[in-house]
DNA sequence: CGTATATTTCGATGTAAGGCTAAATATCAA
DNA sequence: TTGATATTTAGCCTTACATCGAAATATACG
């Protein structure tokens, strides 16, 4: 079970619901996130932060690279906590 | 088509998270609401209007009152939004 | 070891967000 | 119209957040 707390917060900010869309065709190391966002490294480091405290990518270092991929087994915990607001039945095999 | 930026903002906050549970069970006006909560009607008209914004709330006169309601169809909307996030098919979407 | 590369952590900064009180608006009722 | 009630808007303050550049950490390689 996991927090629909970290997990709204997380997704309110739209750089890292781009790192979510990006991270959806693929996984790809910090290096190559950045080469797509204005921003600098550092910010984005932050926002790998709030990402993986939400439970929503993970991490994992290859050599000097970390290699970011998006968990989608936390779908489920999102989606739930969504249905749960509207009072809809929880999606145990299929939402609605 | 509702904006997915200002839905998941609009969740980003425990507060309008229990705004939001509370009319799940029934409308309420805004001096009801107002009885669940430590903090000042103001900050809730606050938060009221950012609900609205996302279109997550509904609101109506009545008399001096003012009758806030959940607005479930927006629900279809938030899904697809989070379902986009990670690729996965659309719920059908049988909103109650 | 020493240097280069990749990424994160630290410290500072501007802006947005949530909170408050007080004032303004809207409706009702006498 | 005056006063009471219900709610929002305005102005201000404080905290949280996104961002940056610089320093720190981790790995690779000569």
């Amino acid at each position: 079970m996991v927090q629909s707390e970290s997990i709204f917060r997380a997704l309110a900010d739209p750089n890292r619901r781009r790192i979510l869309a990006l991270l959806k065709r693929g996984s790809r190391t910090a290096g190559e996130i950045a080469e797509e966002f204005p921003i600098s490294m550092a910010s984005l480091s932050h926002h790998y932060g709030v990402l993986k405290a939400a439970d929503l990518i993970r991490s994992e270092r290859r050599g000097q690279r970390i290699v970011y991929s998006l968990n989608t087994t936390v779908f489920e915990d999102a989606a739930s906590a969504l249905a749960d607001i509207f009072r809809i039945e929880k999606p145990d095999g299929g939402v609605s």
